[in-house]
Parts: structure tokens; C-alpha cells; sequence
RNA sequence: GCCGAUAUAGUUUAGUGGUAAAACAGAUCCUUGGUAAGGAUCAGCGGACAGUUCAAUUCUGUCUUUCGGCACCA
């Protein structure tokens, strides 16, 4: 979670480092030329263009020094208004700037902020003197397309963050490296989860322990959704073009998908399951009492990510997505919607994750169907989620080209948000291919489909448990849930022996760890490989027929019976609980 | 794909234009222990391909991987 406190003052605090740092890299490269700078969920950045130059990351200490300086000298910051006219004099030699004023609304009030040798377009609010800014930090660089464009140049965006307290600049760096310790691809590699290999960049390895987790998750899913009213199916990783041509992927989607020729016919391997979805709904036909029908898939997708784009699990080029299309009459669509938010809702509970629910209304250009179809999509969206009890911000534009959606957004240990489970409504597969049900006057209908995941796709919801846990699982999802530690390998061996069959017996995940190590050390490396229950075994306990507790992260001991500790771990794992 | 960084043992890192070091992990032996690092010995390393050079892990180039962003997206 970020730590930034909801401080109005830190807008300006930030908004005005922003100039300060352009300032800085205005008197260390005098060319430079800049775009914007505004503030962020984390500080600020601001965009520039330093024609051949580039600032690296070791620069970024230089400026940062410049910065200081500016500071030290305590220049008040000038506000001034001015006419349309002034202030395209005034910016005649910068292209930048002139583009930001002639693209204003006519009635906009114009200004600009000055601080000693530095003069910015800008709306302002800001504090009154450079003195002010004295917590802050620059934190990265990289590259950023003009207006987000991929088609136009790119700018060098510079970002920092600032503070008006010293010690909360120094949470804010702390909170930092706390996040690198807990970062999936860290953890997953020291707890043996998954693997990467540049044989395969973004096909992640799932190494057994990783297999476990996994394998939890994936029987969690089928048996919740049972519950549900949801059926199962599998479809084919590969299928014909021809397909595609009808789903409009090999139009909309054709750069994405991995194609293959087998007897001189084109083959695609499914970026998406739903194609496959149609198939199994179109092999019968449907009764209006069999609606709505849950169709669920534990479906491996492929996709041709951009290279840059690949990032641990967060961002693969095959994962497993937790698919499901509702096929619905429209009288039902409301309360479905309604009905897989509480399912969503109940899922992410579980595992003490917090949640933003968005919903992508229509894009401006690309999109099938009519306007009144997709307003009316929408509202009912926005109101299921109103309904049930959910704030929904708008991401205006963002729909799929097929229909409206709810995205369920979960961050990660930096802060950075990933889209887990969404609700889409669709308005296209059911046109194209056909899909048909039967109402109570024997007529054809076209039912109403639904796209949903929860998990999104199990790789990057596995990175995201790992983060959120640090790498400690709750007791039901520990790849090893107890491991068994006796005082001396000689004396005690035999009882630890008897507790890791009894454990191993009720079907609790253990490990015996009979190594010739000392016991401090053995406990240690328990500790680290994040095991929920370290059970000591010595003289008392073997006697007693008892076992000593250890908690992960948790100093404390307890000793109880050995049959009691086995019904505690069978009791966690039924209840699912985060505590240990 | 774009900008920048990155690549040394299983892992984390150090170092060098003259063939590589440490810690942890591993193996063997000693130590037989009560809540986070006992000792000894052994074994193990330069992303790929070119170029410069008497000599390249070190310099240069290309490619690849990975990371931080951008764009894209589950």
C-alpha cells in the first residue's frame, strides 16, 4: 500500500518540485525544452525533450544537487495572468508550450509561475517560495511518448516525489525497499515458486511448490463455482482460422495470436477462450428455462505481448485465465451482474485483498452495436454495481470494441495497479456466431452474453498473493504447512519421524527437517522459507506425546498435544483463515 | 515495439586487459544441539556471436535476457 498521506498541501508541494526540477535541468541543459509536469498518485514527473541528449539514472544526482541549490536560494514563486496574446509572445521559441496554449478552451484563465530564472505555463497552485521544498527525491527516468502517443516522438520523463516533512520523505523511501523484499519475482525464486528461462521469455516455469499453490487456487475455483451453478469445459488450444475470421479476432487481433500451418491450413493458438466457449453453446439447443447457463474454463491462453511489456508474472505471454461466459435473457442480466460482484467480492475477501471496481464505457471510435444498445449496457453495469454496494469510477473509453465492462483493479507491493477480474458485457459473439434460444412461444432469441474472470489469470493473481503475503501463505495455501524440527537427530529422530507420518496421514503438507544442523540454524531456515508451524521435538515433547509450536513470525512457543495440532492446521485450512 | 539500465558459481554480490573472489546454498567429515548463522575439506562461474589486441570476463559492436518506465494489456 502506498504511503502517501492525503495531504491537499502535498499537490502543490509536488506540482511546485516539478518546476523546480525543470529549472534544475533548464540551467544544466540549457536546450532542453519542456512538455508537462503534473502531479501523480506518487509525487510527479515532468516531461522533456533534450533533443540528443539523455539524462541516465546516474545524472539524476546531479540534478537532484541543482535542485538543492535553487531551493537554498529561496526565490518566491511569482504568479502572473495573461492574455492569449502575451503568452504566445511570451513562449514565441518554445513549440511545446505554444501547442499547450492554443489547444486551451478560449475562456480559459492563462498564467504563469515564475521563480527566479524560471518562468512555466502553468495553472497553478503553487507554494509561495522554492524554500519550501526541501524533502524530495528524484526516483527514475525513462522514456514517454509526446501526448501518449506511440506514433509520436519520445521525451524523457523524469519522476520524484516530495515531501514537507523530512521523516515522511524517509517512510516513503522505506516503504520502498520493504516492497522490493516482498516482489513476486524475488520471493519466487527464493521460495522455489516458479522460473523464468530465456528460452522461453514470458512462458513462466512452475516449479512443484509453485505447482501446489496452483493447483489450490485452480480446485478453490471449481469447487466455489459449483456452488455457483457453473459447469465445466475444456476447449482446444489451437483451432482454425477460419474461426477467427468469425469470432473477428484475425481482423481486431491478428498481431497478438501465434499461428501454425498443419496440413497446409492456418491454425491460431487461442489468445482468448470464448470462440470455444461459442462452439460448446451452438452444439445444442438451448430452452429458455436453462438460462442462464454458467459455462466456466480453466483456459491456457497465448498472446504476443510486446517484448517490453514482460514482467514477472504481472505480464506473460501464455497464462491460464479463470473464464466463464453467462449466456442470459435479458430480463436476467441485472441480477447476474449483481449476483458476480458478491461472488467477486466474496473471493478477494478471502484472501484480504482491497479492490477498485472501473467501469470502460464505449470506445470513442472503434465499437459494433448501437449507441442506445451501449448506454443501456452501461447503465445496467453501473447500476448492478451501485446496487451492490460499490463506488464505480468511469474509465471513459476503455471498453472492449464488443461491449461495456466492470474491471476489478488490485495493486501490487509498489502501488501499481493490475486488472484482475473484470465483467464484460458482449454484444458481438452472440450476433456473429449465431447464438440462439428457444422462448416460451417456440421463437428464436438471441441470449445475452457475459465474459467474466476473478482471478483474471491465475499467473498474475499467484504474483499478486505472493506480494500481498510476502511470500507467507495462509496455512491453506502454504506449499509446506508444517515442517518438523527434532532437538537432536539422534535422540529424537524416531518421534519426529512418527509426527511427520501422522501429519502426512491427515493430509497436512510437512517436511522433516532431519539434518545434521544445528537447531538454532534449522529454525532459522524455517523462518525464512516463510512455514506457517515449525514443530520442536526433544525430550518433553516425546515423552508427553506433544509437540512445541512455532508460528511463522512469531517468537512466542506453545506446546500442546500432537493430536490437537493436527486438528488446528485441518481447522485453518477448512475456514481458509489468514491467520496462523 | 520505444527510452534507459542489466547480465560473473544454484543464489546474492566483489573484482580485473595477462584465464576470477567472497558469502550463502550443496557434498563429505567433525560437532549432538532447546528457539535466527559452529568448524574443516571438496566441488562449482564470465548470456550468445563478432571485432580490436600478443592476450578480452574486462574495451567496441550486434543480438538475446531481465529490470524500471512509455505504449499496449489479464
Amino acid at each position: 500500500m502506498m504511503h502517501i498521506k492525503e495531504d491537499a498541501r502535498l499537490n502543490p508541494l509536488n506540482h511546485s518540485c516539478a518546476h523546480l526540477l525543470a529549472q534544475a535541468v533548464k540551467h544544466l541543459y540549457p536546450h532542453a525544452k519542456f512538455w508537462v509536469g503534473p502531479v501523480i498518485d506518487s509525487g510527479f514527473y515532468y516531461d522533456i525533450d533534450l533533443g540528443d541528449d539523455v539524462i541516465k539514472e546516474e545524472d539524476l544526482e546531479k540534478i537532484e544537487k541543482e535542485m538543492k541549490k535553487i531551493a537554498k536560494d529561496g526565490k518566491k514563486i511569482i504568479r502572473k495572468v495573461l492574455t492569449r496574446e502575451e503568452a504566445l509572445a511570451m513562449f514565441q521559441n518554445d513549440p511545446y508550450k505554444i501547442d499547450l496554449i492554443q489547444n486551451m478552451e478560449a475562456d480559459t484563465e492563462i498564467t504563469c509561475y515564475s521563480q527566479g530564472d524560471f518562468t512555466d505555463l502553468c495553472r497553478g497552485p503553487h507554494v509561495e517560495s522554492v524554500k519550501e521544498l526541501k524533502y524530495f527525491k528524484l526516483l527514475k527516468v525513462s522514456g514517454a511518448y509526446f501526448k501518449g502517443d506511440s506514433k509520436n516522438k519520445m521525451l524523457q520523463r523524469v519522476y520524484g516525489i516530495c515531501f514537507d516533512r523530512e521523516e515522511d520523505l524517509k517512510e516513503y523511501l522505506n516503504f520502498l525497499e520493504e516492497a522490493k523484499k516482498r516482489d513476486h519475482k524475488k520471493l519466487g525464486k527464493e521460495l522455489e515458486l516458479f522460473m523464468l528461462s530465456e528460452y522461453g521469455p514470458g512462458f513462466p516455469f512452475f516449479l512443484p511448490k509453485g505447482m501446489i499453490l496452483r493447483n489450490l487456487l485452480e480446485n478453490f475455483w471449481y469447487e466455489e463455482h459449483t456452488k455457483e451453478g457453473y459447469e465445466f469445459i475444456k476447449t482446444p488450444i489451437m483451432l482454425s482460422r477460419e474461426l477467427w475470421e468469425v469470432s473477428g479476432h484475425w481482423e481486431n487481433y491478428r498481431e497478438n495470436m501465434y499461428t501454425s500451418e498443419i496440413d497446409e491450413k492456418t491454425f491460431a493458438i487461442k489468445p482468448m477462450n470464448c470462440p470455444g466457449g461459442m462452439l460448446v453453446y451452438k452444439n445444442k439447443l438451448h430452452s429458455y428455462k436453462d438460462l442462464p447457463i454458467r459455462c466456466g474454463e480453466l483456459g491456457q491462453v497465448h498472446r504476443h505481448e510486446a517484448s517490453g511489456a514482460l514482467n514477472g508474472l504481472f505480464r506473460v505471454r501464455t497464462f491460464t485465465q479463470d473464464d466463464a461466459h453467462i449466456f442470459m435473457r435479458e430480463d436476467q442480466v441485472e441480477e447476474e451482474v449483481m449476483h458476480l460482484i458478491a461472488f467477486i467480492d466474496r473471493i478477494y475477501k478471502l484472501f484480504g485483498l482491497t479492490y477498485e471496481i472501473e467501469l470502460s464505457t464505449r470506445p470513442e471510435e472503434k465499437y459494433i452495436g448501437t449507441i442506445a444498445s451501449w448506454n443501456r449496457s452501461e447503465q445496467i453495469l453501473q447500476e448492478a454495481c451501485h446496487k451492490a454496494g460499490h463506488d464505480c469510477k468511469i474509465n471513459p473509453g476503455d471498453g472492449a470494441f464488443y461491449g461495456p465492462k466492470l474491471d476489478f483493479h488490485i495493486k501490487d507491493s509498489l502501488g501499481r495497479v493490475w486488472q484482475c477480474g473484470t465483467i464484460q458485457l458482449d454484444n458481438n459473439l452472440p450476433e456473429r456466431f449465431d447464438l440462439t434460444y428457444i422462448d416460451q412461444n417456440g421463437e428464436k432469441q438471441r441470449p445475452i452474453m457475459l465474459h467474466r474472470v476473478i482471478f483474471g489469470s491465475i499467473e498474475r493473481f499467484i504474483g499478486i498473493l505472493i506480494e500481498h503475503f510476502g511470500g507467507a501463505f495462509p496455512v491453506w495455501l502454504a506449499p509446506v504447512q508444517v515442517v518438523v524440527v527434532p532437538v537432536s537427530s539422534e535422540h529424537h529422530l524416531d518421534y519426529a519421524k512418527e509426527v511427520y507420518e501422522a501429519l502426512k496421514q491427515a493430509g497436512i503438507r510437512v517436511e522433516l527437517d532431519d539434518r545434521n544442523e544445528k537447531l538454532g540454524y534449522r529454525l532459522r531456515e524455517a523462518q525464512t522459507k516463510k512455514i506457517p508451524y515449525t514443530l520442536i521435538l526433544g525430550n518433553q515433547e516425546q515423552e508427553k506425546q506433544t509437540v512445541n509450536i512455532r508460528r511463522h513470525g512469531n517468537e512466542e512457543k506453545e506446546e500442546i498435544a500432537l493430536t490437537q495440532f493436527i486438528e488446528l492446521v485441518q481447522e485453518k485450512v477448512n475456514t481458509k483463515t489468514l491467520e496462523y
